[in-house]
RNA sequence: GCCCCUAUGGCGGAACUGGUAGACGCGUCCGACUCAAAAUCGGAUUCCGCAAGGAGUGCUGGUUCGAUUCCGGCUAGGGGCACCA
């Protein structure tokens, strides 16, 4: 027998070898098995791994494993999300060439997923700065372009002044800039724009196919394309001349039933007609001046008062030539969003109330809320936004907010003005284009050459791909390409004229909106994808990451699919069917009498009853514990993946993180809890070594009989299988490994009560029950299944070993333990066979003691049995 | 402000579609081994109670033979969106 320690530090690299060596994790494109392909999102190669990266990656390579073992031919690849503003960062600090610092990056986290034993074919390893990943995104783009999802338009943009670049509205949080935390400022650009706003109804609609996308994400894409329907309202300006490009104002409004509660116009700062006007109108171009000052920032936006401006305009209220409401500019009224314009109905929104309560508009209630008197219902300081019978709204009076909308929207679509409808239905929603310019080196180049005579021209296909310069200067700020002294310059490719390159580069998020189809066909020369192979694989069967990319990253890739399958490089238009978010790692915090935070490895942790306490290991001296939160250099709550492999093992580092918390939450990083898991490593390497001494031979038959306890260890095996199975299918890691410590702790117990000899019937359910656990335990602690699977005499990888078939017949025990309850309390149990009726069971628990003295004479007056469940004797 | 999610022992959490609440682990306590410690192994561990027994899944009401699970109302924590007309 064989009872030594296992020792990691040297199993781990040896077996790792092994799968090089035999190419194990190799996946061809020709393979016959049904295909599934398990993808986490890939990397920035900031420098290190970090424990968010051990967990995502563990997870995704227990789903490959456990696929592999099903029989599927599984596709795991990894990449680096490789361009972006770190490497710039570096190089300006360090008179670094971004290329090398991300290639050295790169070189040092590959070097760390492989100590972490990922089953990665990593022939197909992409990194997106590398020119033969960005030529097919130039080719892509112009594909795009071509195709009409490509827009260069003049707009307002988000420019953020520390980075000097532009952002999308997505990477603006509070006002600031979601990289730098500057303040967000607005400034005119000409722009290159991804035209995703053309599928809003689509992606909107198909959120409801993803059936294994978590609800939250969904939700929170639906609530982020923002769809409303409402009715578009043009007012004739009084008195504007019937030629006039003046003569009417188009608004936006999703409340129509409200249209006799009007109080005023407002236009944003930005509407045409506001600029219009104040050309001739000095105050109004001084108020215009001050409104596109004002920041944009969270806090700005809550104190801002509402502010307008009368223009001293009237428009005629569509249902009455004789009345007339007066035009505002007003501060509040987004330039994006509808028309630009809206009608103010101050009873019923709260920030039209506020206005007009500012400029003393006063304001009509047609709402008259349930239960209320209308001759008595008014508004003062808060508008009613509810339900009910419109009032003071002739034609309208007495229908509800619904048959109102339907009535004026039925009306005014059906009337005319100017000879066009003076209204019509129409939906907007809130997601606009993407904006994907970026005044930046370290990204991938827009493949657009500007030529005085020619205009906007693509660069010709052949010239692909549009390489960076290396010669670059840092030291200036803005954008490198811009400053370089030769790269923008280059011959028109119509007309031969001198021209200039594009110099700005594509937003990082296009990069990763489209390598999972990449990593189908990763080294393809001549097009992004050979969409039959594409076709094959996609679409990701599942996908993990973090919930932080819910909208940004799954919502340009969903847009990205459906472009990619309008320009005919891949033929669907969800590119994850299965989407699941992990949870981050967290822990404590740890910090000494001066306020200094200490990092975990600093300190020492006492526990007793009395509870926990730590101590510098420098000086010794009292630290407190602080709040348990993410991992971050802020706070010094790191743990460095290396150091835990490197004390413990990758397979106990592995172990830890998917056992105790469920995947989708938070875990809590603990040196108790990572040492629990080692513990249970060698444990399971004991009992390995104590059932292997008495097993029968690898790949022997059961016996015709089998005694009792061998049916008993059988038993237990197969209904563990069974369950490892079906938590496993879910994605429930930590109940996985709650059932697999289930059942070795049942083989321990049963070896321990079990006497010498053993029997052959018995050696044979302990093989199959040690060759049953070495392979439960190998999607998640995959080196030391193999040392287990050597052990037990096997000579292939156990990477190869199919998951083994549940049998239905062992799973199920042909007796079941009934509680029986009286009045809902448990009293007893009934053990009884599995076929019993109801009757029976009724019948025999009547008899039992606990029951009879329950009852204490009374007579049942019901007796509830649920098959298989619980009985209960209703008194 | 609007929308969504969550709440179970000392801690992380388990409980399939309404059916024995607390699986599995961590911690703690007791014991074995040891000169001793570490490691390892065995036992106990929701609360009250010596016990019989009783209470118990944030609070509160309801549906049900039976509710952690379903419904209504609250409270607390977390997240998303936010002058979106």
């Amino acid at each position: 027998m064989m009872n030594e320690r296992y020792n990691p530090l040297d199993a781990e690299p040896k077996w790792r070898k092994v799968w090089e060596d035999q190419q194990i994790f190799l996946t061809r494109n020709d393979d016959p098995r049904p295909k599934y392909y398990v993808l986490e999102m890939f990397p920035y190669p900031s420098g290190r791994i970090h424990m968010g990266h051990v967990r995502n990656y563990a997870m995704g390579d227990v789903v490959a494993r456990f696929r592999r073992a099903r029989g599927y031919n599984v596709l795991h690849p990894m990449g680096w999300d490789a361009f972006g503003l770190p490497a710039e960062n570096a190089a300006r600090q360090n008179n670094t060439d971004p290329a090398q610092w991300t290639y050295a990056n790169i070189a040092t986290m590959r070097a760390q997923l492989k100590s972490m034993g990922l089953s990665l074919d990593w022939s197909r390893e992409i990194a997106t700065c590398d020119p033969s990943y960005y030529k097919h995104q130039q080719r892509l783009f112009l594909d795009f372009l071509k195709a009409g999802l490509v827009e260069r338009k003049q707009s307002k943009v988000n420019w953020d002044p520390v980075d000097q670049t532009v952002l999308a509205n997505e990477q603006v949080i509070d006002g600031r800039a979601w990289r730098s935390g500057a303040v967000v400022e607005q400034r005119e650009l000409t722009q290159w724009f991804l035209k995703i706003s053309s599928f809003s109804q689509d992606l909107l609609d198909s959120l409801d196919t993803l059936d294994r996308w978590p609800e939250k994400v969904r939700l929170m894409q639906k609530n982020w394309i923002g769809r409303s329907e409402g009715l578009r309202v043009r007012f004739a300006i009084d008195g504007a001349q019937k030629d006039s490009d003046w003569r009417e104002i188009e608004v936006f409004t999703t409340r129509p039933d409200t249209l006799f509660g009007a109080r005023f116009i407002a236009l944003s700062p930005d509407h045409a007609l506001s600029k219009h006007l104040a050309a001739d109108n000095p105050a109004l171009a001084d108020f215009l001046a001050e409104c596109a000052r004002m920041g944009s920032t969270a806090e700005a936006i809550e104190t801002a008062e509402k502010r307008g401006f009368d223009t001293g305009l009237r428009v005629v209220h569509p249902f009455d030539p004789g009345w007339k409401i007066p035009v505002y500019v007003a501060n509040f009224v987004l330039i994006e969003y509808g028309t630009g314009a809206i009608f103010g109905c101050p009873a019923h929104d709260q920030r039209d109330l506020d206005f007009a309560n500012a400029y003393g508009l006063g304001n009509t209630p047609v709402v008259c809320p349930p239960g209320q008197d209308a001759a008595h219902f008014v508004i003062t300081a808060t508008a009613y936004d509810g339900e009910g019978a419109l009032i003071n709204s002739r034609f309208l009076n007495g229908m509800s907010v619904e048959a109102g909308k339907a009535e004026v929207n039925k009306r005014l679509c059906a009337s005319d003005l100017f000879g066009a409808p003076q209204a019509t239905v129409t939906v907007n929603y809130r997601l606009r284009d993407w904006g994907i310019s970026r005044q930046r080196y370290w990204g991938c180049p827009i493949p657009i050459i500007h030529c005085e005579a020619c205009g906007v021209v693509p660069v010709p296909q052949e010239q692909l791909p549009v390489t960076l310069p290396s010669d670059v200067e840092f030291r200036q700020t803005g954008n490198p390409l811009d400053h370089h002294p030769t790269w923008k310059h280059v011959k028109c490719p119509i007309c031969a004229a001198p021209a200039r390159r594009e110099t700005d580069t594509m937003d990082t998020f296009v990069d990763s909106s489209w390598y999972f189809a990449r990593f189908t066909n990763p080294h393809l020369t001549d097009a992004p994808t050979d969409p039959a192979t594409a076709n094959h694989w996609l679409p990701v069967d599942q996908y993990i990451g973090g919930i932080e990319h819910a909208i940004l990253h799954l919502l340009y890739s969903r847009f990205f699919t459906r472009a990619m399958q309008a320009t005919g490089h891949v033929d669907l238009k969800e590119p994850f069917a299965g989407l699941f978010t992990q949870g981050m790692v967290v822990h404590e915090t740890y910090r000494n009498a001066s306020g200094d935070w200490l990092t975990p490895s600093e300190v020492r942790i006492e526990a007793d009853a009395s509870g926990r306490r730590a101590f510098a290991l420098q000086g010794d001296s009292p630290v407190e514990i602080g709040s348990i939160e993410k991992m971050s250099k802020s706070r010094r709550n790191v743990v460095d993946p290396d150091d835990i492999i490197g004390a413990y093992g990758a397979d106990t580092a592995r172990w830890f993180m998917l056992s105790d918390s469920p995947p989708d939450r938070d875990i809590i990083w603990s040196d108790e809890g990572v040492q629990g898991a080692a513990r249970y490593v060698q444990q399971v390497w004991r009992l390995i070594g104590d059932l292997a001494a008495a097993a029968a031979p690898p790949a022997a038959s059961a016996p015709q009989d089998l005694a009792l306890e061998a049916v008993a260890v059988r038993r237990l095996t197969h209904q563990h299988l069974l369950r490892v199975g079906q938590h496993l299918d879910r994605l429930r890691f930590n109940t996985v490994i709650a059932e697999i410590r289930k059942f070795s702790n049942a083989l321990m117990g049963h070896l321990g009560e079990q006497a010498e000899p053993v029997s052959p019937g018995l050696a044979f359910a302990y093989r199959e029950a040690a060759d049953t656990l070495a392979i439960l335990i190998s999607p998640v602690m995959p080196h030391l299944a193999e040392a287990c699977w050597e052990q037990l005499g096997h000579i292939r990888s156990i990477c190869l070993a199919p998951w083994p078939e549940v049998d239905p017949a062992l799973a199920i025990d042909d007796s079941v333990t009934l509680p029986v309850q009286v009045n809902g309390k448990k009293r007893g149990e009934l053990t009884c066979p599995r076929d019993w009726d109801t009757a029976a069971i009724e019948k025999e628990v009547l008899q039992l003691e606990a029951v009879v003295k329950a009852l204490e004479g009374r007579t049942p007056k019901k007796v509830v049995v649920v098959p298989l469940r619980i009985v209960n004797v209703v008194v």
